[in-house]
RNA sequence: GCCCCCAUCGUCUAGUGGCCUAGGACACCACCCUUUCAAGGUGGCGGCACGGGUUCGAAUCCCGUUGGGGGUGCCA
């Protein structure tokens, strides 16, 4: 707990965390940090149809995966929004009760009906002299007065809504229950909340909002509405077109610290930017320096390739041992550790995630004596030539008398028999490559032969040997 | 329909009236390096939506148009 301002986030469960809340997080985060506040996280559980228990510690899971850990002290909650629900109704009422808010009985097709006689487009205020109390089927509906209401937003600036455009809304329910807009508002109230920051399709709602705030006599928050994030056709990220669950991107083997980089990047640039010619930054140094007021306004791609591109970078700038450690991770379990220890080094810069490590390294896993499963295009492409064949069959012989093995005297006597055929090493190792891992490409060629050992190096040799001899017979 | 927001390279952005012949990042292309593939280096391609103002001067300010997006529930 500290004094200074309070922030929330506030999502509603709904299985998965959306990538689009994690960068909405990480903008409360890296406010009530800086500024010596608090980042208050309430779960708007209220609507019972989307609701179950574990969703919240997935919530949780998912934010301490990106760093915003409940442990720290700048962190509060969770809150869930249905424990007030009495607050909630308690306020609804007091509004009633100030004549703020009225009662209709109205149904949703009656007040259609009544829009379309009037060419309204909404509830056209019908019972707001009537002087109805509660009963049931009655909803309560805030009374929008007259004039202008001017929206402060900290990224946008004045907003203004005309509160004719605005109809009187519903604060309870038939059945007497609060709505979000209330709910909302009396949570942010009751927990003290000074800056409301949310993504850009809350705008809508703000006037109205702060209406509430005001019409239960306190001051709004300072609000703050950034840029959505949208998909290729430029629509807002949905659960249902689009990938943008948190989760999948750590399971597909993206690293936190290049997510919550990249989040950042949208909407936003990190100090140096531009002189480092690098958009790479760390949290302490976004933390310091993001500011509301620098936020674009405009709606932001998100961009999975460059996501990668960044990806790729943390993985490069990891310490051998953790690499090897989390790299390890992605492993089935029988693979050899030491053995991948030794290559690690060689792949660590050929990555975009850690889930591509595997395939990376399996040649070096595969049973001793267990037949070669070919890439068939990069055979045919190694062997094309009519000095591949020979040419294998001379570093066959050659690596059978090699003394020391290690990728020095592998590769100097690779050198030594291509020589004789007049060959680049780009080339001359090309069928050595696929004689050995089935493919064309991989990590290098000599550091791998070392790992793999002399006995299989040679086995494999052999075998690619018969199966050229076999197609060229 | 109505309300609101937005508009710089394909994408993310820098730019807050002269420093802009518009800068960087991702992507793409070429070259270099090279043991394949990467990584790295160098270079290139590519943008201020349009039309009016204001001003000595507009990517930057104003208006309009067009185009996008969001909201418009007794969902959150």
């Amino acid at each position: 707990m500290t004094n200074g301002p309070r922030f929330r986030f506030a999502p509603s469960p709904t299985g998965s965390f959306h990538v689009g809340g994690a960068r909405t997080a990480l903008h409360n985060w890296a406010l009530a940090r800086r500024l010596g506040g608090t980042f208050v996280l309430r779960i708007e559980d209220t609507d019972e149809a989307r609701n179950r228990p574990e969703w919240t510690q997935g919530i949780i899971d998912a934010l301490a995966w990106i760093g915003i850990s409940a442990d720290d002290p700048h962190f509060e909650g969770p809150h869930f929004q249905s424990e007030y629900a009495a607050a909630h109704v308690a306020a609804a009422h007091r509004l009633f009760e100030q004549g703020d808010a009225y009662y209709c009985d109205l149904s949703g097709e009656q007040i259609q009906e009544r829009a379309k006689e009037l060419g309204l487009s909404g509830y056209d205020g019908h019972s707001r002299d009537r002087g109805l109390g509660p009963g049931p089927g009655r909803v309560l509906r805030f009374r929008v007065p007259d004039g202008i209401t001017v929206v402060n937003d900290l990224v946008r600036g004045e907003v203004s809504f005309e509160n004719s455009t605005i109809e009187d809304f519903v604060l309870l329910r038939g059945n007497g229950t609060p709505v979000f807009l209330i709910a909302n508002v009396v949570d942010d109230i009751e927990m003290g909340i000074t800056h409301v920051v949310r993504a850009e399709e809350h705008l809508p709602n703000t006037p109205k909002q702060q209406m509430l705030w005001q019409a239960l006599g306190h001051e709004p928050p300072q609000w703050a509405h950034v840029p959505v994030l949208v998909n290729e056709q430029r629509k807002k990220l949905s659960k249902r077109r689009d990938k943008v669950a948190l989760e999948q991107y750590r399971d597909e083997g993206f690293l936190a610290d290049a997510m919550v980089n990249y989040l950042m990047t949208l909407g936003w640039t990190p100090p140096g930017a531009e002189e480092s010619g690098s958009e790479i930054a760390s949290w302490p140094e976004i933390e310091a320096a993001f500011r509301l007021e620098d936020v674009t306004h405009s709606p932001a791609f998100f961009d999975v390739k460059k996501l990668a591109a960044f990806n790729g970078d943390y993985i490069r700038m990891m310490p051998l041992d953790e690499f090897i450690e989390r790299a390890g991770a992605e492993l089935p379990i029988e693979w050899d550790r030491a053995r991948f220890t030794a290559i690690a080094p060689h792949i660590q810069e050929r990555l975009t995630t850690l889930t591509e490590v595997p395939d990376k390294v399996d040649f070096l896993f595969w049973p001793d004596d267990s037949p070669i499963e070919y890439d068939e295009a990069s055979w045919d492409k190694a062997f094309a030539a009519d000095w591949a064949r020979p040419l294998l069959d001379d570093v066959l012989e050659a690596y059978g008398a090699i003394a020391e093995w290690n990728a020095d005297a592998l590769k100097v006597a690779l050198e030594d028999v291509m020589a004789r055929y007049e060959l680049k090493l780009g080339k001359a190792q090309a069928p050595v490559r696929v004689a050995v891992t089935g493919r064309s490409v991989g990590p290098p060629l000599f550091e791998s032969l070392e790992v793999l050992g002399r006995y299989e190096t040679l086995r494999r040799l052999s075998d690619a040997n018969e199966r050229a001899a076999a197609r060229a017979g």
